[in-house]
RNA sequence: CACCCCAUGGAGUAGCGGUUAGCUCACCUCCCUUUCACGGAGGUAGCACGGGUUCGAAUCCCGUUGGGGUGACCA
């Protein structure tokens, strides 16, 4: 058998939808899966909403999703493949020269200046590897326009063409060509090729089950690195919408996945798209990772958040980055859980105060203050602070709780956080004293 | 309206003629615990409906209903 050649095909609008990520994701999980090629074809036809640069954003989708384009336009702007042009728009004289033929062999015609292909009315048979094979009546089939009045082709016969141009043996889209299908066999058919072969994905709806358009929440790939998800956990989740390892797994790798996927094994039914979901797989990605390899994220989405000073101490900052990290799922909570490392004039959470800095509260922390005073900065560690805490809890007789409450609403302002313990030896003993001192005078409202 | 596809709890799925219908997210309870999260133990919740076929159906067939898609000189 000819080595798998498949291609993803979008027309840049823009934005890089989370259906078309999926669908190249699935292009490129068969490429790999077989060894064959992914090929990346830029459908710019409509010059009217089609711009170059959106071609780039496209390609950084990909890129952040960890998807290479064998053949076809690059990041750099550079060109692979020899089957090209990628784009369609510089193939126009290719198009021409299949509707000449098809107008040659009396198998299209003129009408109102368009040109239009006749539809046989026979029934034809349409062969899907995940859909199955089905058979299309048809006897009331309108003919088929596919050149415009302005001598532009239009989609159906472009799409196939270049299928056709380019090798391409596998069509891996969306279901919402499926029944577009049986007029590209009929233009397959009349130029006397060789289909490949059809692959219709289920589509990704809406959590309320609507198709999911551009403005639906999700559906920029760029959003979901604005808002700090890491891309594995994207394309985790992604792979997880229609498609299962069958084992019981959720979290998976890429490379298994490689290995695994499969397309009669993908789904025939449409996904609703679960935002609840993708955010628990990148909790478990964001405590499965490096401390390295999310440094570069966290100092992104604190420098958006405008928290992280111009300069500040690497070996602090990743200390703090190291506790935070356990305790959230989203790049986008980092401003919000590490701001108060940066800066001593944070506000405190009014609800917090109000039930922590009672009299009683203010009073232990008082003492608190006294006791971790005598603590030698060498001691001032997690496990030496918690020793002092609860001796101070024990000669006061009350719970460890009364001091830890209170002294974490004093030097971070927050009643929710990071291990205290680490907390307070991440931020050391000078603004840690600095802080309480600070909070002494923020009475309960 | 026509044609096509689909149908397991709220969501994603396993199941492919014989199961107490499994798993994950979400939700609830409890445990752990310095908060939150993690982790652990439970719980609520499902084969859309109706006919067949069969000794036996979530699994096969038909119909109904429901959802989605297509029906462009958009892609």
């Amino acid at each position: 058998m000819d080595s798998v050649r498949v291609r993803f095909a979008p027309s840049p609008t823009g934005m890089f939808h989370i259906g078309s990520a999926r669908t190249a994701l699935f292009n490129w999980l068969y490429a790999r899966h077989t060894g064959g090629t992914f090929v990346l074809r830029i459908e710019d036809t409509d010059a009217a909403r089609n711009k170059p640069e959106y071609v780039d954003v496209i390609l950084q989708g990909m890129k952040w999703l960890g998807m290479n384009v064998d053949e076809g336009p690059q990041l750099d702007g550079t060109i692979k493949g020899d089957k090209g042009p990628y784009f369609q728009s510089q193939r126009g004289a290719i198009y021409k020269k299949y509707v000449d033929r098809l107008l040659a062999e009396d198998k299209a015609y003129e009408s109102d200046g368009a040109i239009k292909f006749r539809v046989p009315k026979t029934p034809i048979d349409v062969a899907d590897l995940i859909c199955g094979d089905r058979q299309i009546d048809r006897t009331n089939e309108p003919d088929l326009v596919i050149q415009r009045k302005d001598g532009s082709p239009v989609f159906h016969l472009v799409n196939v063409v270049d299928d056709l141009e380019m090798g391409i043996t596998h069509v891996i889209r969306g279901e919402d060509h499926l029944s577009n299908t049986h007029k590209h066999l009929a233009l397959i058919q009349a130029f006397g090729a060789k289909p490949p072969h059809y692959a219709h994905i289920p589509l990704i709806l809406n959590p309320n089950g609507s198709k999911m358009s551009k403005r639906d929440v999700g559906a920029s790939i760029a959003d979901y690195k604005e808002q700090g998800y890491l891309h594995e956990a994207v394309v985790n989740y992604l792979c997880l919408l229609g498609w299962s390892p069958k084992d019981n797994r959720e979290v998976i790798s890429i490379a298994e996945v490689i290995e695994k996927f499969d397309l009669p094994q993908v789904n025939r039914s449409n996904a609703h798209f679960d935002l609840n979901k993708l955010f628990w797989i990148n909790g478990e990605y964001m405590r499965a990772a490096s401390l390295e390899s999310i440094e570069p994220l966290a100092i992104e989405m604190l420098r958006k958040g405008g928290v992280l000073p111009e300069s500040y101490d690497p070996v602090y900052f990743r200390a703090a980055l190291a506790i935070v990290k356990e305790k959230i799922k989203l790049g986008r909570e980092l401003p919000e859980w590490m701001g108060y490392f940066f800066r001593e004039d944070f506000d405190f959470d009014p609800a917090a105060m109000k039930k922590v800095f009672t009299p009683e509260g203010l009073a232990n922390l008082a003492k608190l203050n006294e006791r971790l005073q005598g603590v030698d900065e060498k001691c001032f560690t997690a496990t030496d602070l918690e020793n002092e805490f609860k001796a101070l809890a024990a000669a006061t007789g009350q719970k460890v709780g009364a001091f830890i409450h209170p002294a974490r609403l004093a030097v971070s302002g927050r009643s929710v956080g990071p291990s205290l313990y680490h907390l307070l030896e991440v931020l050391g003993k000078t603004r840690v004293l600095s802080r309480m001192e600070r909070a002494k005078g923020q009475g309960g409202a």
